[in-house]
DNA sequence: GTAGGGTTAG
């Protein structure tokens, strides 16, 4: 009722007015007058964000036919995406194009923008074929707006549509479309593209380059890219730093940390994140909670906070990771997933699996990344039953397909509860191609469960996935000579020569007092190395008393490609563990961060330092986690 | 009016 009095209120008016504007001329001055106003009102509210009101307005001046200008409609759109309103932003279109009105260029990129932002790419792409002439902003619109959707192929197949048309890219262009290479050969061609335009000096487009380079895994040329920064400038900064972190290269990500801030630049979020993930990689916790003091002042970044949980698991310090975690309101699938998997792989499978039923009943739905970490968990704690339910249901209940990842759990949590029949018979009947990950799934379980011949088939699966694996080809040459097999370690050896296939050295490193101590196998260039060596007899000495016998038979745990010869009680964890007990006061835990798996003898080794000196020792390999304390370690003697 | 950097597993 109300509504139809409004409406026919409206209908008054607006007759009124229509009738009176081609009456008289004093009544069209009026007509003028009123127009002015409501443009007046219109422009008012359009800068004034209040998208209601100028709604209101537009609908008023769509009924007098009267049009604003377009700097005022872009105000307009720009309010519509600040409120995230989709439909009035098509009806501001609407309106726009439907008098006699011809908007101009920049007008239209406007609304194609709009479409964009709001994921409507049909519509875009509708409004980009019926503009009449297409500029660099219309063509990076639309190349940026298919980079987004991981359109790589159109976003690409548009750049040369552009340059056909004779519309040149300039910097935006480049530094959206390189996103879209998804190869070097295709990088390699847009990135000649852009020096040739000469626009490598744009810090957007270099930081772009950068990126994009160390994504593919090409540190040289990101490297290069920003070797010849002229201006500096710190996303460029934050790109090197995340491409060095992202790849594993911890160290180098830390220099170029430090020569950034020597450079006067002030680290941010992303900066912190990439930092964070070098002191990850690298098990630096002493340096990783120096950071967490900056990540203060982020308090609400997520990404941020998630970084730093994830620092704290995998430097083996649980109580810190629990405190982060609670103190996390906005806690997202990675926040849980990081702190499932970080429990898990820290030892504390019921923890992990308790947390993972919080986080279903907290709404939040599990991705398959929270899955791995729950079946590594069943692994961990024996807990084959579960491991099959979680499985067997993800499908059915979170809409996740197993992949690969979660068939190498299995075989794992098969495998390590000693069922390699089934560890094997998964293998053969998994969907997919198994890959070195699931094979040597397989071979840690034979290796555990001593099973040879297994064994000697699985590692022969690795080495013909991943031929450059040093750690199989020792591992393997180790079972031969374990089985007087001399012929087959002679090939072994012989294949790793003409692969150039090197024994890498065993290397451990221990953070103390901000100062990184690194070890290497029989190492001797330590400044304690005396004291360490005298050290470490007399621990050897007194562990002797409580039944420590060096394992000299450690064919089947010797990962390290370390020979007889070498003296086993000079591995390079036993180095670390001594100088730790030397210089960490009591009650501190002693961690220990490893390039290569750790080896039997020394496993042994760690378990009853703990237990005699009362110490916490974590050593972190290359894969698990060791958590020695009172003569036990949290994988359970399994790695 | 169009563009760049950061988080979870194996």
């Amino acid at each position: 009722m109300i509504l139809k009095s409004i409406s026919k209120l409206k209908w008054i008016i607006l007759s009124s007015l229509q009738r009176s504007y081609s009456v008289t001329p004093m009544a069209a001055r009026n007509t003028g007058k009123k127009s002015a106003s409501l443009l007046d009102n219109f422009t008012r509210f359009c800068y004034q964000r209040d998208l209601t009101r100028a709604m209101k307005a537009m609908d008023v001046m769509q009924r007098h036919g009267i049009n604003a200008d377009c700097i005022t409609y872009a105000e307009l759109i720009k309010c519509c995406l600040a409120h995230g309103a989709v439909e009035e932003g098509k009806l501001v279109h609407e309106h726009v194009f439907s008098g006699r009105f011809e908007p101009k260029r920049f007008l239209v990129n406007i609304f194609l923008n709009m479409y964009v932002k709001f994921n409507l790419l049909e519509e875009a792409q509708s409004l980009f074929d019926r503009m009449p002439e297409r500029d660099v902003v219309s063509w990076t619109t639309m190349i940026s707006a298919y980079c987004t959707a991981k359109m790589n192929d159109k976003a690409l197949e548009f750049l040369i549509l552009m340059l056909r048309e004779g519309v040149r890219p300039n910097m935006f262009t480049y530094s959206a479309v390189l996103r879209a290479c998804d190869s070097l050969v295709n990088l390699r061609q847009v990135h000649c593209g852009i020096i040739k335009v000469g626009l490598e000096s744009d810090v957007f487009v270099r930081s772009a380059l950068i990126d994009i380079y160390a994504k593919w895994g090409d540190l040289r040329n990101a490297v290069c890219v920003f070797n010849e920064m002229v201006t500096g400038d710190l996303v460029v900064w934050n790109s090197i730093i995340g491409g060095f972190a992202q790849n594993s290269d911890g160290d180098e990500a830390l220099n170029l940390f430090k020569r950034m801030k020597r450079a006067g630049f002030s680290p941010d979020q992303s900066t912190l994140t990439s930092v964070l993930r070098a002191c990850t990689g690298l098990a630096l916790l002493e340096l990783g909670t120096q950071v967490h003091v900056h990540v203060l002042k982020y308090d609400h970044d997520l990404i941020l906070n998630n970084a730093l949980l994830d620092m704290y698991c995998k430097c083996g310090s649980l109580e810190d990771a629990k405190s982060v975690f609670s103190r996390t309101e906005e806690k997202d699938v990675i926040s849980w997933s990081t702190m499932i998997a970080g429990l898990a792989q820290n030892g504390y499978s019921q923890e992990a699996l308790k947390l993972f039923e919080s986080m279903k009943v907290s709404g939040i739905k599990p991705n398959y990344i929270t899955i791995v970490g729950v079946l590594f968990a069943c692994s961990h704690a024996g807990l084959v039953e579960d491991g099959w339910h979680h499985f067997r249901s993800m499908k059915k209940l979170y809409g996740i397909d197993p992949a690969r990842e979660h068939y190498s759990c299995m075989i794992d949590l098969l495998g390590r509860a000693g069922k390699l029949d089934e560890a094997m018979q998964l293998i053969q009947e998994m969907p997919y191609e198994p890959d070195a990950v699931a094979w040597r799934a397989l071979l840690g379980a034979c290796k555990v469960h001593k099973n040879t011949e297994l064994a000697i088939y699985a590692a022969k699966q690795v080495l013909n996935l991943d031929p450059q694996d040093p750690g199989t080809h020792i591992l393997l040459s180790n079972i031969y000579a374990n089985s007087q097999k001399w012929d087959d370690v002679a090939e072994v050896r012989k294949t790793m020569r003409e692969r150039g296939i090197a024994k890498e050295p065993g290397c451990s490193w221990i953070e103390i007092n901000d100062e990184i101590h690194t070890f290497f196998v029989g190492d001797s260039s330590h400044p304690q190395i005396d004291e360490i060596n005298r050290q470490l007899k007399h621990t050897i000495h007194k562990l002797a008393g409580v039944g420590y016998v060096p394992d000299i038979n450690f064919v089947l745990h010797d990962l390290e490609g370390e020979q007889k010869e070498d003296l086993i009680q000079y591995h390079s964890e036993k180095l670390a563990i001594v100088l730790g007990l030397m210089r960490l006061t009591q009650g501190k835990t002693i961690r220990i961060r490893k390039n290569l798996r750790i080896c039997g003898d020394c496993h042994m080794f760690a378990k009853l330092t703990a237990k005699m000196e009362h110490r916490t020792i974590v050593i972190r390999d290359p894969i698990r986690y060791h958590h020695f304390q009172d003569g036990i370690c949290s994988c359970g003697d399994y790695w």
